[in-house]
DNA sequence: CTTGGCACTCGGGAACACAGAGTGCCAGAG
DNA sequence: CTCTGGCACTCTGTGTTCCCGAGTGCCAAG
């Protein structure tokens, strides 16, 4: 069905027409890419390749254009991840040198994204539930007010306040941090809610109510999907990019939290190159936009995603080597704080 | 030399552009505004606006349009300050009932403001250093690994992690942080440098070096100008109002935090509204856009600023409502909590 | 199967005309 | 001195027409 030769053509078609952003003709293509064949030979395959829906012409007599379906084949089969050049690496690097929280390394971290790519970077906190605790903190605010805080081990800190039933001393707080971290420490936050059911039956009938507020606010703060906090940033590359339809449509998407959350898709294996193009995509108003996403994370779990969006018509090989390294690199700073 | 008719002429002027977006010629404002005279009468009136640089026509025999010199009168002489509808004050409140945490106040606010006004919200965190201590912790880690939080009156979190001289015993820990809260609760945290020069004295000479590498790390992060935090929503609002020039332009510099920073300007008094419009403001990427801002904070202090940023031709008088309405509203959900 | 030739289609730019909105100015009235 | 109606003038934006050229599909021959 498709030989050799329409592939190479529709290869052809999908890098020309990222490149010059303009339906490409078939004497265009015999002219640049040495095919070996005349611009005749190469219209037949364009009718065979536009038969089975991989180009699309605007209109009669005008070059062709890549569709979803053609870009999908071109991901899949036609291209390799085209890894980042010395002075790329490099980037990554300083970039990232020297952060010193968390928060500090996703605003990087996006930055850098937008700046590779040159389009919308897209990157997802470190998901609470998949993280674990490193410690948890009782501070004593006032008589009846604590503060609670929650520290993972991907350097996140949640923290709540708290208001107590009754007075209590500082050495009953004290005693309920002990016994908490005791239980608590290297725990994984979705084993959180069992791990800590017990926990007022270790302690004196008194603390006990105080020890339940305190406990509903901790498990609360975990059920609270906080870890669907995502940032983006690269917006301008969006209006450089001329973009077809809709410009408005992207950046309503991209300030919905929940729309974003399901660009990014489920997890992949970790590092591992997810493709969204066009139509693909669950969204509507993203028609003209395609998603490339990694997943990143320390270690060997994934701890959340990043990627960048941008039209249809990008350098998928180019920005999918981005986004890759980019993930890994991440991955091996959260694992070294 | 601008005798009252003038005034209302330009009034009507810029009234008319703002709703329709299109240059307001003599006849029309004499149909839709009751100025009791001729469209003649008026187009003299334009003439000598126009000479005094109020407004500007873009074309011979185009309606005329508001340079920002004349949207600067109109702003400071010609307007009033539009108090929201019940309607906007019920939603306001609903949006900002139930924040937990500081991150969610600013996010919230963010959207609120961008909804309310249809333009792009820009919220700056509040300042670290105008707030002051309401709790230092150290949390030991590791045996020569701290974790240093630091909570304001605010209910800014900042925490670092800090990798000690030397091994130490959990009780000379809690020793070193009772002596720091001791010292700093309820400092400001402009004053903190001298607050803790003499911590080292009071403390038994073994226990020094930690202090010193702890009290280090804490001074940096008071540096650090984290206080320049800056978030913005409502990006999408652009590109519903066509812009007439560089959209992109706009997106980067909504991106530079320094610019944004800028943007919103030095301190008024708290809740007064500041405008900047178009050629005003120090960014030549801005050309086009106005600025109105404000201060917020708790108590009497301002502790931050937040404002829209819009095309030029935008209105006034309910932007600069909803600006205010939004900063008071934000300085008493943080007082309160 | 490939190739050169050829007639055909259609979008986009240039040239042009035209209607309508808006202006400036002037002379007369209050 | 100010206001008003009238009038000639100047633009822009729009619609129309026309034409060029790129690109195609098809066909017959190699």
């Amino acid at each position: 069905m498709l030989d050799d030769r329409k592939l190479a053509v529709l290869r052809a078609i999908v890098e020309d027409y990222v490149s010059t952003n303009e339906p490409v003709g078939s004497k265009a293509l015999a002219d640049r890419h040495n095919l070996g064949v005349s611009p005749a030979t190469i219209r037949n395959d364009m009718a065979a390749l536009e038969e089975q829906g991989y180009i699309h012409q605007p209109h009669t007599s005008a070059g062709r254009v890549p569709t979803d379906k053609g870009y999908r084949l071109f991901v899949d089969r036609l291209s390799q991840v085209k890894p980042l050049s010395a002075a790329e690496r490099r980037a990554i690097e300083t970039f990232l040198a020297g952060v010193v929280d968390l928060d500090e390394i996703v605003m990087r971290t996006v930055r850098l994204l937008a700046q590779l790519t040159r389009q919308v970077a897209v990157v997802q906190y470190p998901s609470l539930t998949r993280s674990s605790v490193r410690h948890v903190e009782i501070v004593p605010l006032a008589e009846r007010r604590v503060m609670l805080v929650l520290i993972t081990n991907t350097g996140r800190v949640e923290q709540r306040v708290v208001d107590l039933p009754e007075e209590v001393t500082d050495d009953r707080i004290a005693h309920l941090r002990a016994v908490l971290n005791a239980c608590l420490d290297g725990c994984g936050l979705s084993s959180v809610p069992e791990t800590v059911a017990d926990v007022p039956e270790r302690l004196p009938a008194e603390d006990r109510p105080v020890a339940a507020t305190i406990l509903s606010v901790l498990l609360e703060t975990l059920v609270e999907r906080h870890e669907e906090k995502i940032v983006f940033a690269g917006t301008a590359n969006l209006a450089a990019a001329d973009f077809s339809v809709g410009l408005r449509d992207v950046l309503e998407a991209l300030e919905e939290q929940v729309v974003l959350m399901r660009l990014l898709g489920e997890t992949g294996g970790l590092s591992e190159l997810t493709v969204r193009i066009g139509s693909e995509n669950p969204y509507t108003g993203l028609r003209g936009t395609s998603i490339v996403a990694a997943g990143y994370g320390s270690g060997d779990k994934e701890l959340a995603r990043l990627g960048v969006l941008g039209p249809t018509r990008m350098d998928y090989p180019v920005t999918m080597g981005a986004v890759r390294a980019v993930a890994r690199y991440v991955g091996q700073i959260l694992a070294g704080s």
